[in-house]
Formats: structure tokens, C-alpha cells, sequence
DNA sequence: CCGGACTCCTGGTTGC
DNA sequence: TGCAACCAGGAGTCCG
């Protein structure tokens, strides 16, 4: 499941490709991978072709690709379409994509066959590419894509999102994200450690498997209450949930497959080098005990039954 | 505010 | 061999 280092390669890998490209046809396979996008298909048809690609940007899990200016007849036959023109005009849209548990999206040749499960195809036209196709691939649905309105955010000058990702929190690699209001929010909650950090609007880019990863190298339980946890172990989670996520990033930026254009959202995974996540069985590498795997919140949490024990908050008896 | 249940969904795997 | 049951969970919603 793609969580912030999947989706960043993707991000990284579609910057060359897409930005500055122009949408040349759009073709909705399946009308369930719009689920996101706020009109029937054919106003998302609409306003994303003739569009021309900004860089993409991602905030946790979420990534979209303004779109600089629109060629297409506008949907409003009142506004003179001399006044959208405005070159220098910050994009207004975005084509968000949201890769759920199983979305990947892969950069084709136009002549390609389609991938059984394609969902999505748009064909653009590269300023470095030339035409090649951007392929929304989900066997699931979870993921989606949508056209959606970009809103400035609060907190940062000339700063936009889409306005559904408005809710999500700044991620650990942000460099607006504020450490210490996030030890305050912790301190703040009343609930467990692993559901603090799968929240998204607490902590953004975080999903299953980095969250065990990152409480297995901090020897934390995932159902420790976050009010209990100390300034210092507080720090020392955030601190690998940074080193793990960086690790994933570096290795799934090389697993990039150039040859193909293949932006992959599973190609990033570190799947050598996890010690809690699907381990279950497998002995700790830390202390040798086996990791074991229990049901929380819907899906499997492995961990050191040892080395990550619920500890009891200083101040109890 | 919190947590649990439920929804979306299907290909690959497992079990009979 | 064939088919059904099971499993993976990100994110949103609803309810107590």
C-alpha cells in the first residue's frame, strides 16, 4: 500500500514527464476511480483536456498536478476567455490522484497495449517526452483521481492545496511541519500511539506498514496511550518515523525503472530491509523473540511483543 | 473526543 | 480441477 515514500517517487517520477505537457485526450475506463471528483466523468473529461501540467506536488498521500491554463472551451460560456488567460495566473485546479491501496500510475507509450486495469488513460503531449500516455492503474479502487478546486493554505504564503486535501496534515518531511506542535497535539489526544499516527490530519504520509516500522525501531507498542508517552520517546518516534520514511524514499527513488517510464507506487518498498511488518514468525532482529501480528484497527500490527511493551506513564503508581 | 463498525473493491491465495 | 471463501487495508462516514 503506497504511503508517502511510494507516492513521492511517483510524484518525482511524473515531474519530467508531465510538467509543461498538455492533455491531448482523456478516457475514463471505469467511473469508479472518480469517486473523488466532485461531477460525472464528463465534466472531468472536460476540464482536464486541453489542460497544460504544473509540477506535481504531494502533501502525505495525496499528490496533484496543477494545471497552469486551460485551452478547452471553458464550462461557463458567460466568462470572456481572454480574462482566463492571464499568463502569469497561479493554476486554480489541480488533477489530484489518490493511490488508495493498490493505484499505480505509469508513463506509456501511446502505442502501449492498456494494462488490463487501467481505470484511467491520458494522453499528453511532453515537452521532454513528446506524447506518451499517463495510465491510472488500480486493481482495487480505492485510489482515484479528480479535478479539484486549489485553496490557499492558512499558514503558508503562496501556498495552495486541493480543497479535499484542505483536512490532511502537513507531513513529517514537510518543512513547515512543527515538530513541537505535534508533541502538543500528542500529549493532548486520548488514544493509542498507532492510531495517532495513522491519523491523517494529526500526521500525514504515515500508513501501515511504516507506522509498525517506526514503532518497532522506537520499541514502542502501538496501542501505548500517546498522553504517557515522554517528551524524549516522543521525539525518538518522530526521529525514525523520519529515518524510515528518507530510507524507503532513497531506496525506492533507485528502484525507479527508467527504461519502461514505469512510475510504479509499488516499487518503492524497502522489502529487504522491514523488521516488524509482515515479519510475523520471524525473529526480532533486535532481540531474537518472534514478531507477532494481532488485529488492530481493521488490519494486521506487528511488532516485538518484548521490546515494545505498553509502559506505564511515569507519574502512575 | 473517541472508538468501533461499516463501506468502498477485486485479484491472488487458500481450503475443501 | 473447480469453485467459494478469505485476505489485504486508506479513507470517509455514521453511530453510540
Amino acid at each position: 500500500m503506497p504511503e508517502l515514500p511510494e507516492v513521492d517517487v511517483v510524484r518525482a517520477g511524473l515531474a519530467p514527464a508531465v510538467t509543461g505537457a498538455t492533455v491531448t485526450a482523456v478516457t475514463v475506463f471505469d467511473e469508479r476511480s472518480l469517486k473523488r471528483h466532485a461531477g460525472p466523468s464528463e465534466d472531468f473529461v472536460a476540464r482536464l483536456s486541453g489542460a497544460t501540467f504544473d509540477e506535481p506536488r504531494r502533501r502525505g498521500k495525496f499528490l496533484w498536478i496543477p494545471i497552469r491554463e486551460h485551452q478547452a472551451e471553458t464550462t461557463d460560456p458567460e466568462a470572456p476567455a481572454s480574462e482566463a488567460r492571464a499568463s502569469e495566473s497561479p493554476a486554480s485546479e489541480a488533477l489530484v490522484i489518490h493511490l488508495g491501496m493498490s493505484g499505480q500510475v505509469l508513463l506509456r507509450d501511446p502505442d502501449a497495449p492498456l494494462d488490463r486495469l487501467t481505470r484511467i488513460g491520458i494522453a499528453i503531449n511532453s515537452p521532454v517526452f513528446g506524447r506518451v500516455r499517463v495510465d491510472f492503474v488500480d486493481q482495487r479502487i480505492f485510489g482515484s483521481m479528480a479535478i479539484d478546486d486549489l485553496v490557499q493554505t492558512p499558514d503558508v504564503p503562496d501556498e495552495s492545496v486541493p480543497s479535499q486535501v484542505g483536512h490532511i496534515a502537513r507531513d513529517p518531511l514537510d518543512p513547515y511541519f512543527s515538530d513541537t506542535a505535534f508533541f502538543a497535539k500528542l500529549a493532548r489526544r486520548n488514544t493509542g500511539i498507532k492510531r495517532a499516527l495513522l491519523d491523517q490530519t494529526l500526521i500525514s504520509g504515515i500508513g501501515n506498514i511504516y507506522a509498525d516500522e517506526a514503532l518497532w525501531a522506537s520499541r514502542i507498542h502501538y496501542d501505548q496511550p500517546t498522553s504517557t508517552l515522554s517528551r524524549p520517546r516522543a521525539k525518538t518516534l518522530l526521529a525514525e518515523v523520519r529515518l524510515v520514511l528518507g530510507k524507503a524514499l532513497a531506496e525506492g527513488g533507485t528502484s525507479f525503472d527508467a527504461q519502461y517510464l514505469n512510475v510504479n507506487g509499488e516499487s518503492g518498498y524497502f522489502s529487504h530491509s522491514l523488521n516488524a511488518y509482515g515479519q510475523q514468525g520471524q525473529p526480532c532482529p533486535r532481540c531474537g523473540r518472534p514478531i507477532v501480528r494481532e488485529q488492530f484497527m481493521n488490519r494486521g500490527s506487528h511488532f516485538c511483543a518484548y521490546c515494545q511493551k505498553v509502559r506505564r506513564a511515569a507519574s502512575a503508581s
